[in-house]
DNA sequence: GTCTATAGTGCGATAGAC
DNA sequence: GTCTATCGCACTATAGAC
């Protein structure tokens, strides 16, 4: 029962794309349900907490996807570099074909939500600290020492999400391929 | 002359703080008025392309902080890591000190108008052209070849724009610490 | 240059029928 | 679970007095 769609599905996924590019305070519930097709009186049948608790959800699933992409295309390379560098050139094929960057960057969420929505800055926080923890994990899986590792983590995470915000000004992935190389090279360069 | 406020710099001021803060669509005209205590009536005088026209002047005005600041923290020192140690422990001070964040990191409005306001989108693309320039003239100054500069120049832009939001979200400026470190240990492989 | 008043729209949220 | 109607509020923007 895989397939099944439902009517809270629907929501959630039209959410995490919207809030994604037009950020939380960009983003209407009345758009949502436009475009999602979803009922009009369902929204606060399924989110009684109405639109913060879908933006926590829509984060959540943000969290799922990123690890899950991650996590497999990390794996079972021969170096950390080479890993990172088929991820990250992944990453910038997605904002080279689409103009939806499902599943990108919460950094537009985070920097809107900090000062202004503690629940919420507090979810992005969570997520970002399971970034470092996966990137850090992933170079000790190569052979970095934990230190090294979560502090190389962190930086991996400012890099990335860095990255995204350029190439989505810029419209287009270059950016992300430009900070793979460096990234490699760092990545080289602390191994030894 | 330089110490005078007029009405139309007084806007600018707190329509740039609250734009950084909250946002181009968390930050309402009314919100800017009450706050920079500026005449009501004003602002469609000095601003008569409304809100849009205000936050491209903010930008602007952004670009003019953070590049005056980041050449003079960049300049004169005896290597291309120092400098950037140097500089980013002042913008690691910023986050720790103040709630306010004046001058820093046009990420959050760039990818807020990246897909809706296209005017906007492509000030902070300029923005982000200019500190790419910025870094690798200085890394020229510090010996680094033309090419290697520029391929530097955008990761450095992309790491301190991810760090700033990591910054951000985590409430402090270790993560801004953390990657002057790895920073530094990249300029310095890359000089030889 | 400043101020008031208000038009016109869209928002988040609620109540209640079905 | 769904839908309609609507409340109260905030927003951008404009018109016109002073």
């Amino acid at each position: 029962m895989k397939g099944k769609q439902n009517t809270k599905d629907i929501i959630l996924q039209t959410a995490t794309r919207l809030f994604q590019r037009q950020g939380y305070n960009g983003t209407g519930l009345n758009q949502i349900i436009e475009e999602s097709g979803a009922p009009k009186g369902s929204i606060y049948y399924h989110f009684p907490n109405g639109k913060e608790e879908i933006a926590i959800e829509a984060i959540s699933m943000m969290r799922k996807l990123v690890l899950e992409g991650a996590e497999k295309d990390l794996s079972g390379k021969s170096s950390a570099a080479e890993a990172f560098e088929y991820y990250l050139d992944n990453v910038a094929a997605i904002f080279d074909a689409r103009e939806c960057i499902d599943g990108l960057s919460i950094g537009l969420i985070a920097s809107e939500t900090a000062f202004t929505h503690e629940r919420l800055r507090y979810s992005c926080e969570m997520v970002f600290k399971d970034f470092q923890t996966l990137y850090a994990g992933i170079l000790m899986q190569y052979g970095f020492k934990r230190e090294s590792a979560e502090e190389i983590g962190i930086t991996i995470a400012a890099m990335i999400e860095g990255a995204c915000i350029l190439s989505i000004t810029y419209q287009n992935g270059s950016p992300i391929r430009r900070i793979a190389k460096q990234l490699s090279l760092l990545l080289t360069m602390n191994q030894e």
